[in-house]
DNA sequence: ACGGTCGTTGAAACCGGTTACATGACTGAG
DNA sequence: CTCAGTCATGTAACCGGTTTCAACGACCGT
């Protein structure tokens, strides 16, 4: 059988579709007998009421969108669980659109929200200031995680420079001198925060950093350690991007028999899960935090009517472990 | 200014708001000058389609629901993203529902769905058969997952007898003789099948199993093992019923300075990314596939209109690590 | 007995699209 | 020259709800 309307249920209860309405909303202008025999009506017919159709009429849907680039691991999961925790506890559904693939078009994506969702969450950390701005869909109050663009868009930035320059410092306090840096992916900006604030901050004490690059995976980690032994470069600390590299570096360096941390010191970025487990020295992001606080700000915009506006700083604090300091407590 | 319509786009181009539908379909019988007219107002007034009015009108929403119960860690981010990959690459998008606390009904959450979505997700492995049963919108595609109730729907269940016999008669080839399971939460069907198939196959060896309570998280395991500490209890082997909690036995068992594999084999269940990198024996379900798998059996339920109808069995592998075998190579 | 008020109800417009069908111009065959 | 058949286009119904507004009857005070 086909689901039962709104027509179906007033036809059934002998009153009209306005009355029915009334009810499922709670309008308190409905008489006792006529309430009841509506119920009645809903309950013999297994009514569910069509979300789609209410949020057209309404031009609400409470369903927010969340576009995220193609994440790996347990930054995608610990993100989307904060923001589910926050967007659940105040009434709204989350609909997923990866952008996966960075050649695909962000704004087929972005396009495909209008209509519905009530707003957007947009982690884009590749993309160019001016194609993001041509993507947005303007109408669509959004909030805008970890991008270059600054249009007076809410967002929510995390503090890189202030991490990677932890990272430095501690370094430095540990008496390292030949530093590796293993970068993000190109275009992302994310890691490109890092890498610079990270270089610089070694500068400072004049002390060049040495680049290589890697893509966020853990993959990339490894091959980028194995290019150094390949190169029999010689060096006492590794700084990788995100702590998945962080922990392709660390099995590489284990398989090679190099003693983590007295001959080679590792730190990541992110303290993802899995980093407290190895005892990776690493930069806490508390990823679900910042989701939570996304969707926070976006639901702030959207019921407040009024804008907290704002830009969003979220800072990240080192962690050491055992990657870097052989006395480190569990933590 | 207020989102454009197809009306302002019609009125913009001077034709009929259905060829304004028929050029964004892209039907073909629309001459070439009306075309070009309605192109550019689309492109002048920014004008994108109404995701939510168009599904209401086609009765197809290009969605699927999930919902999902609270899961741990890894887990959550790996079927989301098995799901996902199966459903962007088939055009679809996913509307995530936690069904978290599992005391809250999940009655309400499947119906949110309703008009949301063009088929739904389940994987509820708490629940009872007649509360599912209710619960379920009858009108709705559906693929249930790891789930007791077996009416009608389609559905793909995870093996966890194989599992957990595998990892039975693994023990037994070790020589371990006094085994301990660490359960997991008591409604959950998962659960129950990997206890009851763990203890049956020790059982038919003699074996008796003895039984400790968990809840899927890891410091349920912690908590298992301090309790075994605290009993003076002897044990040569521990299974648990996920990879959380074998985690959180094993920082329990290293911290009371109890040597695995040697005094204690430990496995787990799942093979979350995070097994390996400990070298955790477990069971490896290959998370992504099971949600990759059921996206795409909804999806030829829904597009194929007949029902392969099916119930997928999707079957574990025993992965021997570190934990129970002191050779094991990394894997 | 009458006008006014209130609470209950229903008819109909609307949200933003799709699409069946009608219309009218134009074409080619008989 | 007429008639059937295309083709491009427009009109209006429909998807399943919400909401405005008017109608209606009961009840009230005078």
């Amino acid at each position: 059988m086909a689901e039962a309307t709104i027509r179906d249920v007033a036809r059934r209860a002998q009153v009209s579709i306005a009355s029915v309405s009334r009810v499922l909303n709670g309008a308190s202008n409905v008489s006792e007998p006529t309430r009841c025999r509506i119920e009645e009506a809903v309950r013999e017919l297994g009514y569910v009421p069509h979300a789609g159709a209410r949020s057209l009429s309404m031009a609400r849907t409470n369903a927010l969108g969340v576009v995220l680039p193609d994440l790996h691991g347990e930054f995608f999961s610990e993100i989307v669980r904060g923001m589910d925790r926050e967007a659940s506890a105040r009434g709204y559904l989350l609909l997923l659109s990866p952008l996966h693939g960075e050649s695909e078009r962000p704004a087929v994506a972005l396009r495909a929200m209008r209509g519905r969702v009530d707003g957007l969450l947009l982690m884009a950390p590749q993309i160019e200031k001016d194609a993001l701005a041509l993507a947005l869909p303007s109408g669509l109050p959004s909030v805008l995680m970890n991008t270059r663009a600054d249009m007076g868009n809410a967002s929510i930035h995390l503090d890189n420079e202030a991490g990677a320059r932890a990272v430095a410092d501690h370094f430095l306090a540990l008496g390292r001198r030949q530093i590796v840096h293993i970068a993000g992916p190109k275009g992302n900006i994310d890691a490109q925060e890092r890498a610079a604030a990270f270089a610089r901050t070694l500068a400072a004490h004049g002390i060049e950093t040495k680049l290589l690059p890697g893509d966020f995976s853990e993959g990339s980690g490894v091959a980028a350690v194995e290019r150094l032994l390949a190169e029999c470069a010689t060096f006492d600390a590794i700084f990788a991007a995100n702590d998945n590299m962080a922990i392709g570096a660390l099995g590489a360096l284990r398989r090679a028999g190099i003693a983590v941390p007295d001959a080679v010191a590792v730190a990541g970025f992110d303290d993802i899960p899995l980093a407290r487990h190895l005892g990776l020295t690493t930069v806490r992001v508390r990823i679900a935090e910042l989701g939570q606080r996304a969707v926070s700000l976006l639901l702030d915009l959207l019921e407040g009517g009024d804008a907290p506006s704002g830009r969003i700083d979220h800072a990240p604090e080192l962690v050491v472990r055992a990657t870097s300091d052989p006395g480190a407590a569990q933590s």
